[in-house]
Formats: structure tokens, sequence, C-alpha cells
DNA sequence: AACGGGTCCAACCGCCGTGGA
DNA sequence: GTCCACGGCGGTTGGACCCGT
């Protein structure tokens, strides 16, 4: 017996939404909010199931979604991360705000694929795995070590770097990503300013200027951080990211 | 105008991770 | 520890649209 479906299909509508539809989930959820999405279509009066509606919220209605071409920086930005996290559609779409996971899939395969397989050069060709979707998790670009006293050390992005500094500065860059939205609220995480510094994250509040949060990038000594977060929350929480990501590719026992 | 092939993209499907009971 | 519900993710599909013949 397979897996039961994710609801009740029969008598449930599917395919296109119409404009009556989307008023509808619009109303409910800038009323309701969408905390349980699986009951939202029943309270809403929405003959469909919470997927589908989270599906059309997520990717075509909500505010903050930028619509239109992507601009060439956009795709430049698909291009580089996509070199580096492969098909990881929703790490990429974090780097850019208002693009959906969906919408960077579509256009990557119908565009960008394309282009960056023409844009191959002889000497790119000669890298290995070089057109495998998965060959950034082949480099180990990050390293942990764990000391026998207890002391960790997250050597972030050591590997590698000699030579394609451009690709190590972007997988700090999705790497804090992931950081940031650990931290802030979607909201915060897109309003707040933040910049990448020589040994932290700088993130400037806005709704409470001129206040700065420091988070160290490294288990580096933290001097002047004043994040709540403290050092071993900060070290379990890139272990956690290096370890689910796959990124990480050595534990170090000294 | 009609047809057929190619392209695009919204929506669906199924799997996986997570958290609560 | 196990089960289950749920949300999230990436892969895939199907229909609308475009364009050349």
């Amino acid at each position: 017996m397979g897996r039961a479906p994710c609801c009740e299909k029969v008598g449930l509508k599917r395919g296109p939404w119409s404009f009556e539809e989307d008023q509808i989930l619009i109303k409910f959820i800038q009323l309701n909010g969408h905390s349980n999405w699986r009951a939202l279509p029943k309270k809403a009066g929405l003959l469909r199931c919470g997927k589908s509606c989270r599906l059309r919220w997520t990717n075509y209605l909500r505010p903050d979604i930028k619509r239109g071409d992507f601009t060439h920086e956009e795709e430049e930005t698909i291009i580089n991360l996509h070199q580096l996290l492969g098909n990881r559609w929703a790490t990429i779409a974090a780097r850019l705000p208002g693009r959906t996971d969906n919408e960077i899939k579509n256009v990557w395969h119908t565009h960008l694929k394309k282009r960056v397989n023409q844009n191959e050069t002889p000497r790119d060709q000669t890298k290995p795995n070089q057109n495998d979707d998965n060959h950034f998790h082949d480099q180990p670009l990050c390293s942990l070590e764990i000391k026998s006293d207890g002391e960790e050390n997250v050597d972030c992005c050591s590997k590698n770097n000699d030579d394609n500094d451009k690709n190590v500065r972007l997988v700090e860059l999705a790497f804090i990503d992931d950081f940031l939205k650990n931290l802030l609220s979607e909201e915060e995480f897109f309003e707040n300013e933040w910049n990448l510094e020589k040994d932290c994250i700088m993130i400037k509040d806005i709704n409470q200027s001129p206040k700065k949060v420091e988070i160290p990038l490294c288990g580096e000594e933290i001097s002047s951080c004043s994040s709540s977060e403290n050092t071993d929350d900060i070290m379990d929480f890139w272990r956690n990211v290096f370890m689910r990501d796959g990124e990480l590719q050595e534990i170090n026992i000294i």
C-alpha cells in the first residue's frame, strides 16, 4: 500500500487558479495568516488542497513576489550559485529577494542551462565533474576541527581559495544566508542590512537603528559580539549547517 | 489560415526532514 | 523510540503560447 495522499483529493479542484480563488486566498491569509495550510482551504472555503494553496501563495500571490524578467545581475547570480550549490533552488532563491525557487528553477532550465553549456570552454571541461549538478559536494570547502579538550574550530572555506576567491565568497554568502535566516525572521532577513566584514557579519537592524549585531564568521575569538548567541551556539550552528548541507568533509580529532 | 514543433511556466507529485504526541 | 501530520523541496508534467513553414 502506497503512501496516503497529502489530502483528500475527491471533490477538490485542480489546475489553474481562477481570479476569484486567488482573491479568497489572499483575503483569508491577510486576515488569518497561514499557520496551518492543511486546514486553510476548508476554513477559507476553497476547494483546493492545502499544498496547492501554499504553492499558489508562495509562488504567485505573496505580496513581495517580484514579477517580470530576470535582470542580468540576477541571472549571473543564479549561474554562479548554481555552479557552487547545484540544484538547491531554495538556497539560491534566498539570495534573490522576490524570486521563488520555482521561478529560478524554470529560468535555469529554459535559459541559463543552455547559456552555460554554450559558454563552456575547453579549460572548464578539463575540470572534473564540471557538468555534475552536485560537483560542489566533491570539494571539501570547509572543515571542522574538534580538539581533544573539546575546543572546536570551524575553518570556513579555507581550502580552494587561492585559485578562486569569487567562488569562496559566494559559498560564504550562501552559508550566511542560512545563518541569518536561522537567527532572524523572514521580514528581518530581507529588511535589515548586513555586510560581510573581515571576521564577522554586521547586521544593521533598521527597526532599532543604530543597533548593530556582530556575528563571528568562524571559530575565532569573539570579543565584541553583542548578539545573544554565545560561542557554543554559534559553533553548533555552523556545524549543523555544514553537516546538513553535506559540505563538512572532515572532522579532525586532534 | 492551418499545422506542427519548440518553448515557457504554473501546478502537481512524491520524497524527506522535523516536531509533537 | 515510534508514529504521524505537516511543511518544504526538487523533479516532472501538461497545457498555453509562440514561431516558422
